[in-house]
DNA sequence: TGCTCGATTTCGCCA
DNA sequence: TGGCGAAGTCGAGCA
């Protein structure tokens, strides 16, 4: 990796378009070509960059430019599109190459937990949480508008279909309608009820659910999984 | 802005937990002290980072990670969440600081063009792209269930919302179906025609609009940009 | 401050 | 490879 701290303007060209005035910032130019122009603060977005494949090419600047201080011109293409960063560097302070990887080269996985697919996991084991007597048919029912997270089955008659999320929004209640809709004409499976579960669920879609007579259910994650079985768990 | 460039193990705790095993990397202490750990590819997401406002302390390895080759390990608190970033660092082989933004120290903002936002305020000046003889009744039209983007009168009799996306995709057509479901029950504005206006239109988007009586609009920014009235530019 | 929605979203899974 | 849903989404605009 290049590290390159310099003042500098971009001028960004493709989706949008979009520019910075000269100041000093942080270019970063990874293994894999891709370029990231970094101020010394908000998030860990840089404020332009250019992905993988690209090509870098350096030129000199214009005359206009090279009078008002511009000393290199570099030209991030991308390979595919026609996106392009063109980065006008005026003064260089640092440029300096290090060596990054484990001691193969490669770059070890980064490893999560705690994600929706473990929600759907634990409740999935413990579909009474969603109705007494309700059995798992199955997780990730297929159907042609795409896969149902939880599909039970009520003793009483009739199915449960549930769609689990992290945060429930209005969205997670779109997308829920549409199944229970395809579903309940399904003979062998109506009635159809439809539950959204959620670790929070926000007031404008419990309103548009209960409006699309869909019930809603609020998962507590560390009680969930504080009482699964241990031979059950993720990790 | 701090850079460091050393092999290093991280873990995050907060609202998922994530590891990453030991390999050299760049690890980016912002201003506001806010950190990013990159690795020397992927885009320009970092492995693991803390958004500022947050704390960062150093302290010494535990006994059996000083045997294990730790030689400092650092923790970067959150200040209002909980959220927590612990660094093992393993060699330093950089360690340097660096000043970024302009004279003044502060850093000049980033200019866009060709958001969604410039796309509805052109189509907004040409209403009648969207039908002859269509005049805007006003942009962000208020509804219970959020603003329609644009909203025309058509002499002819009723109204035309328009859905406006710099991509038009399936989502957008379950946004415009619910404004016009809800619109058409005003009897001021019945008939509603619903409009998905975009720089480019998913097939299935197309599909599903036509299904529920939509029409798409496919804009030319270029164009739009290259006709609008020079004194109503956005910039 | 909280909510809503766009984004050069990016990222990962699965067909 | 394309479609689709999730994200430690982030960030801006507005009530």
């Amino acid at each position: 990796m290049r590290l390159v701290v310099a003042r500098c303007a971009v001028d960004y060209s493709g989706r949008l378009g979009a520019h910075l005035d000269p100041a000093r910032r942080l270019i970063m130019v990874k293994a894999d070509g891709s370029v990231l122009v970094h101020a010394d603060g908000g998030s860990y977005k840089p404020l332009n960059w250019m992905n993988a494949p690209c090509r870098l090419s350096e030129s000199e600047p214009e005359a206009v430019e090279a009078e008002g201080g511009v000393s290199k011109v570099w030209r991030v293409a991308h390979r595919k599109t026609d996106d392009c960063l063109r980065i006008a560097l005026f003064e260089v302070f640092e440029d300096i190459e290090v060596q990054l990887g484990d001691d193969s080269g490669s770059e070890p996985g980064l490893v999560k937990d705690g994600v929706e697919a473990h929600l759907q996991a634990l409740l999935a084991e413990r579909a009474e949480l969603v109705g007494p007597g309700l059995r798992l048919i199955r997780r990730e029912y297929a159907t042609a508008i795409g896969p149902v997270d939880l599909l039970l089955r009520d003793p009483s008659g009739g199915t449960v279909a549930v769609e689990v999320k992290r945060r429930g929004e209005i969205d997670g209640v779109e997308q829920l309608t549409r199944y229970v809709e395809l579903l309940k004409r399904d003979s062998t499976l109506a009635p159809v009820r439809g539950v959204l579960a959620a670790q929070a669920i926000k007031p404008q879609a419990q309103v548009l659910a209960q409006d699309r007579g869909l019930d809603c259910l609020i998962l507590d994650y560390e009680a969930m999984r504080g009482e699964e079985s241990p031979g059950l768990r993720l990790f």
